[in-house]
DNA sequence: TGTACATCAGTGAACGCGCGTTCACTGATGTAC
DNA sequence: TGTACATCAGTGAACGCGCGTTCACTGATGTAC
């Protein structure tokens, strides 16, 4: 399919453009002050000095916002983490991984309410659309964390040696992972996502507040965490 | 300080009882039918063929209500989990603690909209009373914890002897840790945290449908995550 | 057993609120000749 | 360079909704004599 030669952009697209950002951005800011509630097309409109009608020119509907925001905030996320990640030298998988691993903890406390957009429910009455809110961005995040387990594997591999199946996973997982790392067996499958849930674990209890009241270096905690894991992998967790 | 003779209640005050709850019993069904935002206090009344107004007669507030709510589901959570515990014989640590987890996750999937309540944002709009809206049942499942984590401790042990502090912990979990547990010595406190922490990740990831679109036996991770942990406590998960 | 009074659960109407969404419109910005 | 028209961003008023909360009230249930 051959595509038309990309126009430059019009000046009203360019302000189009600017205004599209501009929403997302205020509402990320409200979400940030007041609270996921804060998402309102009126509240939007009011900061911005605008009718809340206006918004229907850049958004269909309010679901169709919440979207595109839970999109951007959870590639911000992603794109945190790989950088975190490749800050790392290719072969330092200790460190890859409890760089990754530090940075979706330091990203989730900076954006506490990004967190809940992503893996909370975060706003009222939001209705995400059929597969889900970001797939690119989740898929993404999946990838990231498999690379990760694929790099270990050769010293998690005698840990982490369990029957499982192609069949104990969704199609979409298996495809992706036959392709990236055809080496891979499928428990290493479930390890990526044993490590997923290792890393969720505490930072969603620190997000929520749970953890608060408990412990006052919730990070040296989460540190400990990391490097608990990391030797499970059979790797030395040397910094 | 003396209390009267209890007298028996009077059938105003058994059928008072009786309507307080039979409202939380009706917020809880409508939560759970029409996810959380279905708790409204004229929804609640709708469905028991009242006037809103009514509940005034038994709650101040909505805010006072949903802490109620909160109170009871947790309540049942750490009812649950305990007994499960309790259904292993009290020398078998690996088991005991298994069998906790296994709970969660088995009360945490039957009462997704109860996990949200809990551990997660689940009401628009919902204040928390100061001390946390569940202080009591906060307090057991800590409790819980610590005694699990208390009989591994011989064996952990060896594995998690970290420099911790008792400075880095609150005032309140060191005294309940001091008075319960007095041979621990605050890393088995940090430890304490952190495997709550690993049981909450998966769990929550699961509740909140992120594992759902991966694998289709997310139990039998879970078991295995529970399985690792177990054996870094120094135990063998014997069954 | 019967009457007079107090208690109290629940009514129903009203309050003000903020919300998502629609729509006929105005006025500025761009385009064609 | 100037005029006529098309585009389109944003207005402002309105819609209907469900919400939490208040309040004067009714009518039934209990209590005291």
């Amino acid at each position: 399919m051959e595509t038309a030669p990309a126009a430059p952009p019009t000046r009203r697209e360019r302000l189009r453009a600017e205004t599209t950002r501009e929403i997302k951005s205020v509402a990320l800011r409200l979400m940030a002050e007041g609270g996921p509630d804060a998402i309102s097309l009126r509240a939007i409109a009011r900061e911005m000095g605008m009718t809340a009608g206006a918004i229907y020119g850049y958004f269909d509907t309010r679901d169709t916002l919440v979207t595109a925001l839970i999109q951007d905030v959870y590639g911000d996320l992603v794109d945190t983490v790989e950088a975190a990640r490749d800050r790392c030298a290719p072969d330092d998988t200790a460190g890859r991984i409890t760089a990754w691993g530090t940075a979706l903890r330091a990203w989730s406390l900076a954006h506490p309410e990004g967190f809940r957009l992503v893996y909370g429910d975060a706003v009222h009455g939001y209705q995400p659309p059929e597969g889900g809110a970001a797939a690119d961005a989740a898929e993404r995040a999946c990838a990231g964390l498999t690379g990760l387990v694929a790099a270990a594997w050769p010293t998690a591999k005698e840990f982490h040696d369990g029957d499982y199946t192609w069949a104990d996973f969704s199609d979409h997982l298996c495809e992706v992972l036959r392709r990236d790392h055809p080496e891979l067996p499928p428990a290493a499958a479930a390890l990526g996502m044993r490590v997923w849930g290792r890393m969720h674990g505490l930072v969603a209890l620190e997000v929520y507040g749970h953890t608060g009241p408990l412990t006052r270096d919730p990070g040296r905690l989460y540190e400990d965490e990391l490097k608990s894991m990391v030797r499970e992998l059979g790797l030395n967790p040397a910094a």
